[in-house]
DNA sequence: TTGCGTGCAAAGGTTTTGCATGGCA
DNA sequence: TGCCATGCAAAACCTTTGCACGCAA
């Protein structure tokens, strides 16, 4: 499905470096900018697209100034059939996989009548270290 | 807090009035503009803003056309003591409050090392009635 | 009467699109 | 060689902001 250029190696790679966090496309823009030949804008707008519809990257909106934010999270692991810990301070993404967690799909099935689909339910709050952070400095 | 004025009350009615759903601001823009006397569109904006900060009312990102949804929720209930089941078929919101889903916080907290917001997060899937429609159309 | 609320139009910022050119397979 | 990919600039889009006027308290 599509060529392989040097543009969509140099993209793939920076999210794949950066997959402990979240980038706005913007930022992207310019940190293959600074390199010796850079990536126009709307190719990595085109390419974050292609990538977020096969489940290579995962979209966040929401972000500060308004601008989405992309995060990699590679097509190995099924994401729908666990849950995300998304850190609402530092922004680092945890994938939970545990029976708990299915229990939970499964009690929300029967009592609640939902069917909760896994792969876009994103849980927020605080990851340990921001959590010591916050409770440090209040 | 503020005046209260023919416009503010007119945008907090008609929130009211759809409280099962969520809406655009151009949506309302355009519902206020049928009556005889419409809204500017950022009034509707800027008390929108307000209604979310003081949590009468909830924004949803991502929708179909790149802008936000708002939906009344009320401040009566206080939503970060349980949890958002928002069906992606129908726009839906149930407000789920249960044992289960206190302990999966505690559950994620001790195990996870992560502190959830409730107030924050929206387990996403199909309610029970679109769920049924899915299945009876494949 | 005071100062917040309103509406219009303009500005702001992000993302998408058109089109000619470049480069992979 | 045929097509997809790229890049630039323009367009499209949603949302915010400036400012003069209106209106609630």
């Amino acid at each position: 499905m599509g060529y392989q250029t040097r543009q969509s190696r140099r993209i793939l790679e920076l999210l794949q470096l950066h997959k402990n966090r979240c980038m706005t496309a913007e930022e992207m823009y310019l940190l293959l900018k600074d390199s010796s030949e850079g990536v126009g804008q709307s190719t990595v707008y085109r390419h974050l697209e292609r990538l977020c519809a096969d489940g290579t990257v995962r979209k966040y909106l929401g972000g500060e100034g308004g601008s989405a934010s992309y995060q990699y999270v590679g097509r190995e692991t099924p994401c729908a059939a666990h849950f995300h810990l998304k850190c609402t301070a530092c922004g680092a993404l945890l994938h939970a996989d545990c029976a708990f967690l299915h229990e939970l799909s499964e009690h929300i099935l029967k009592e609640h009548g939902f069917a909760v689909d896994g792969g876009k339910t994103v849980f927020y709050g605080l990851c340990a270290a921001c959590a010591q952070k916050e409770s440090s400095v209040k």
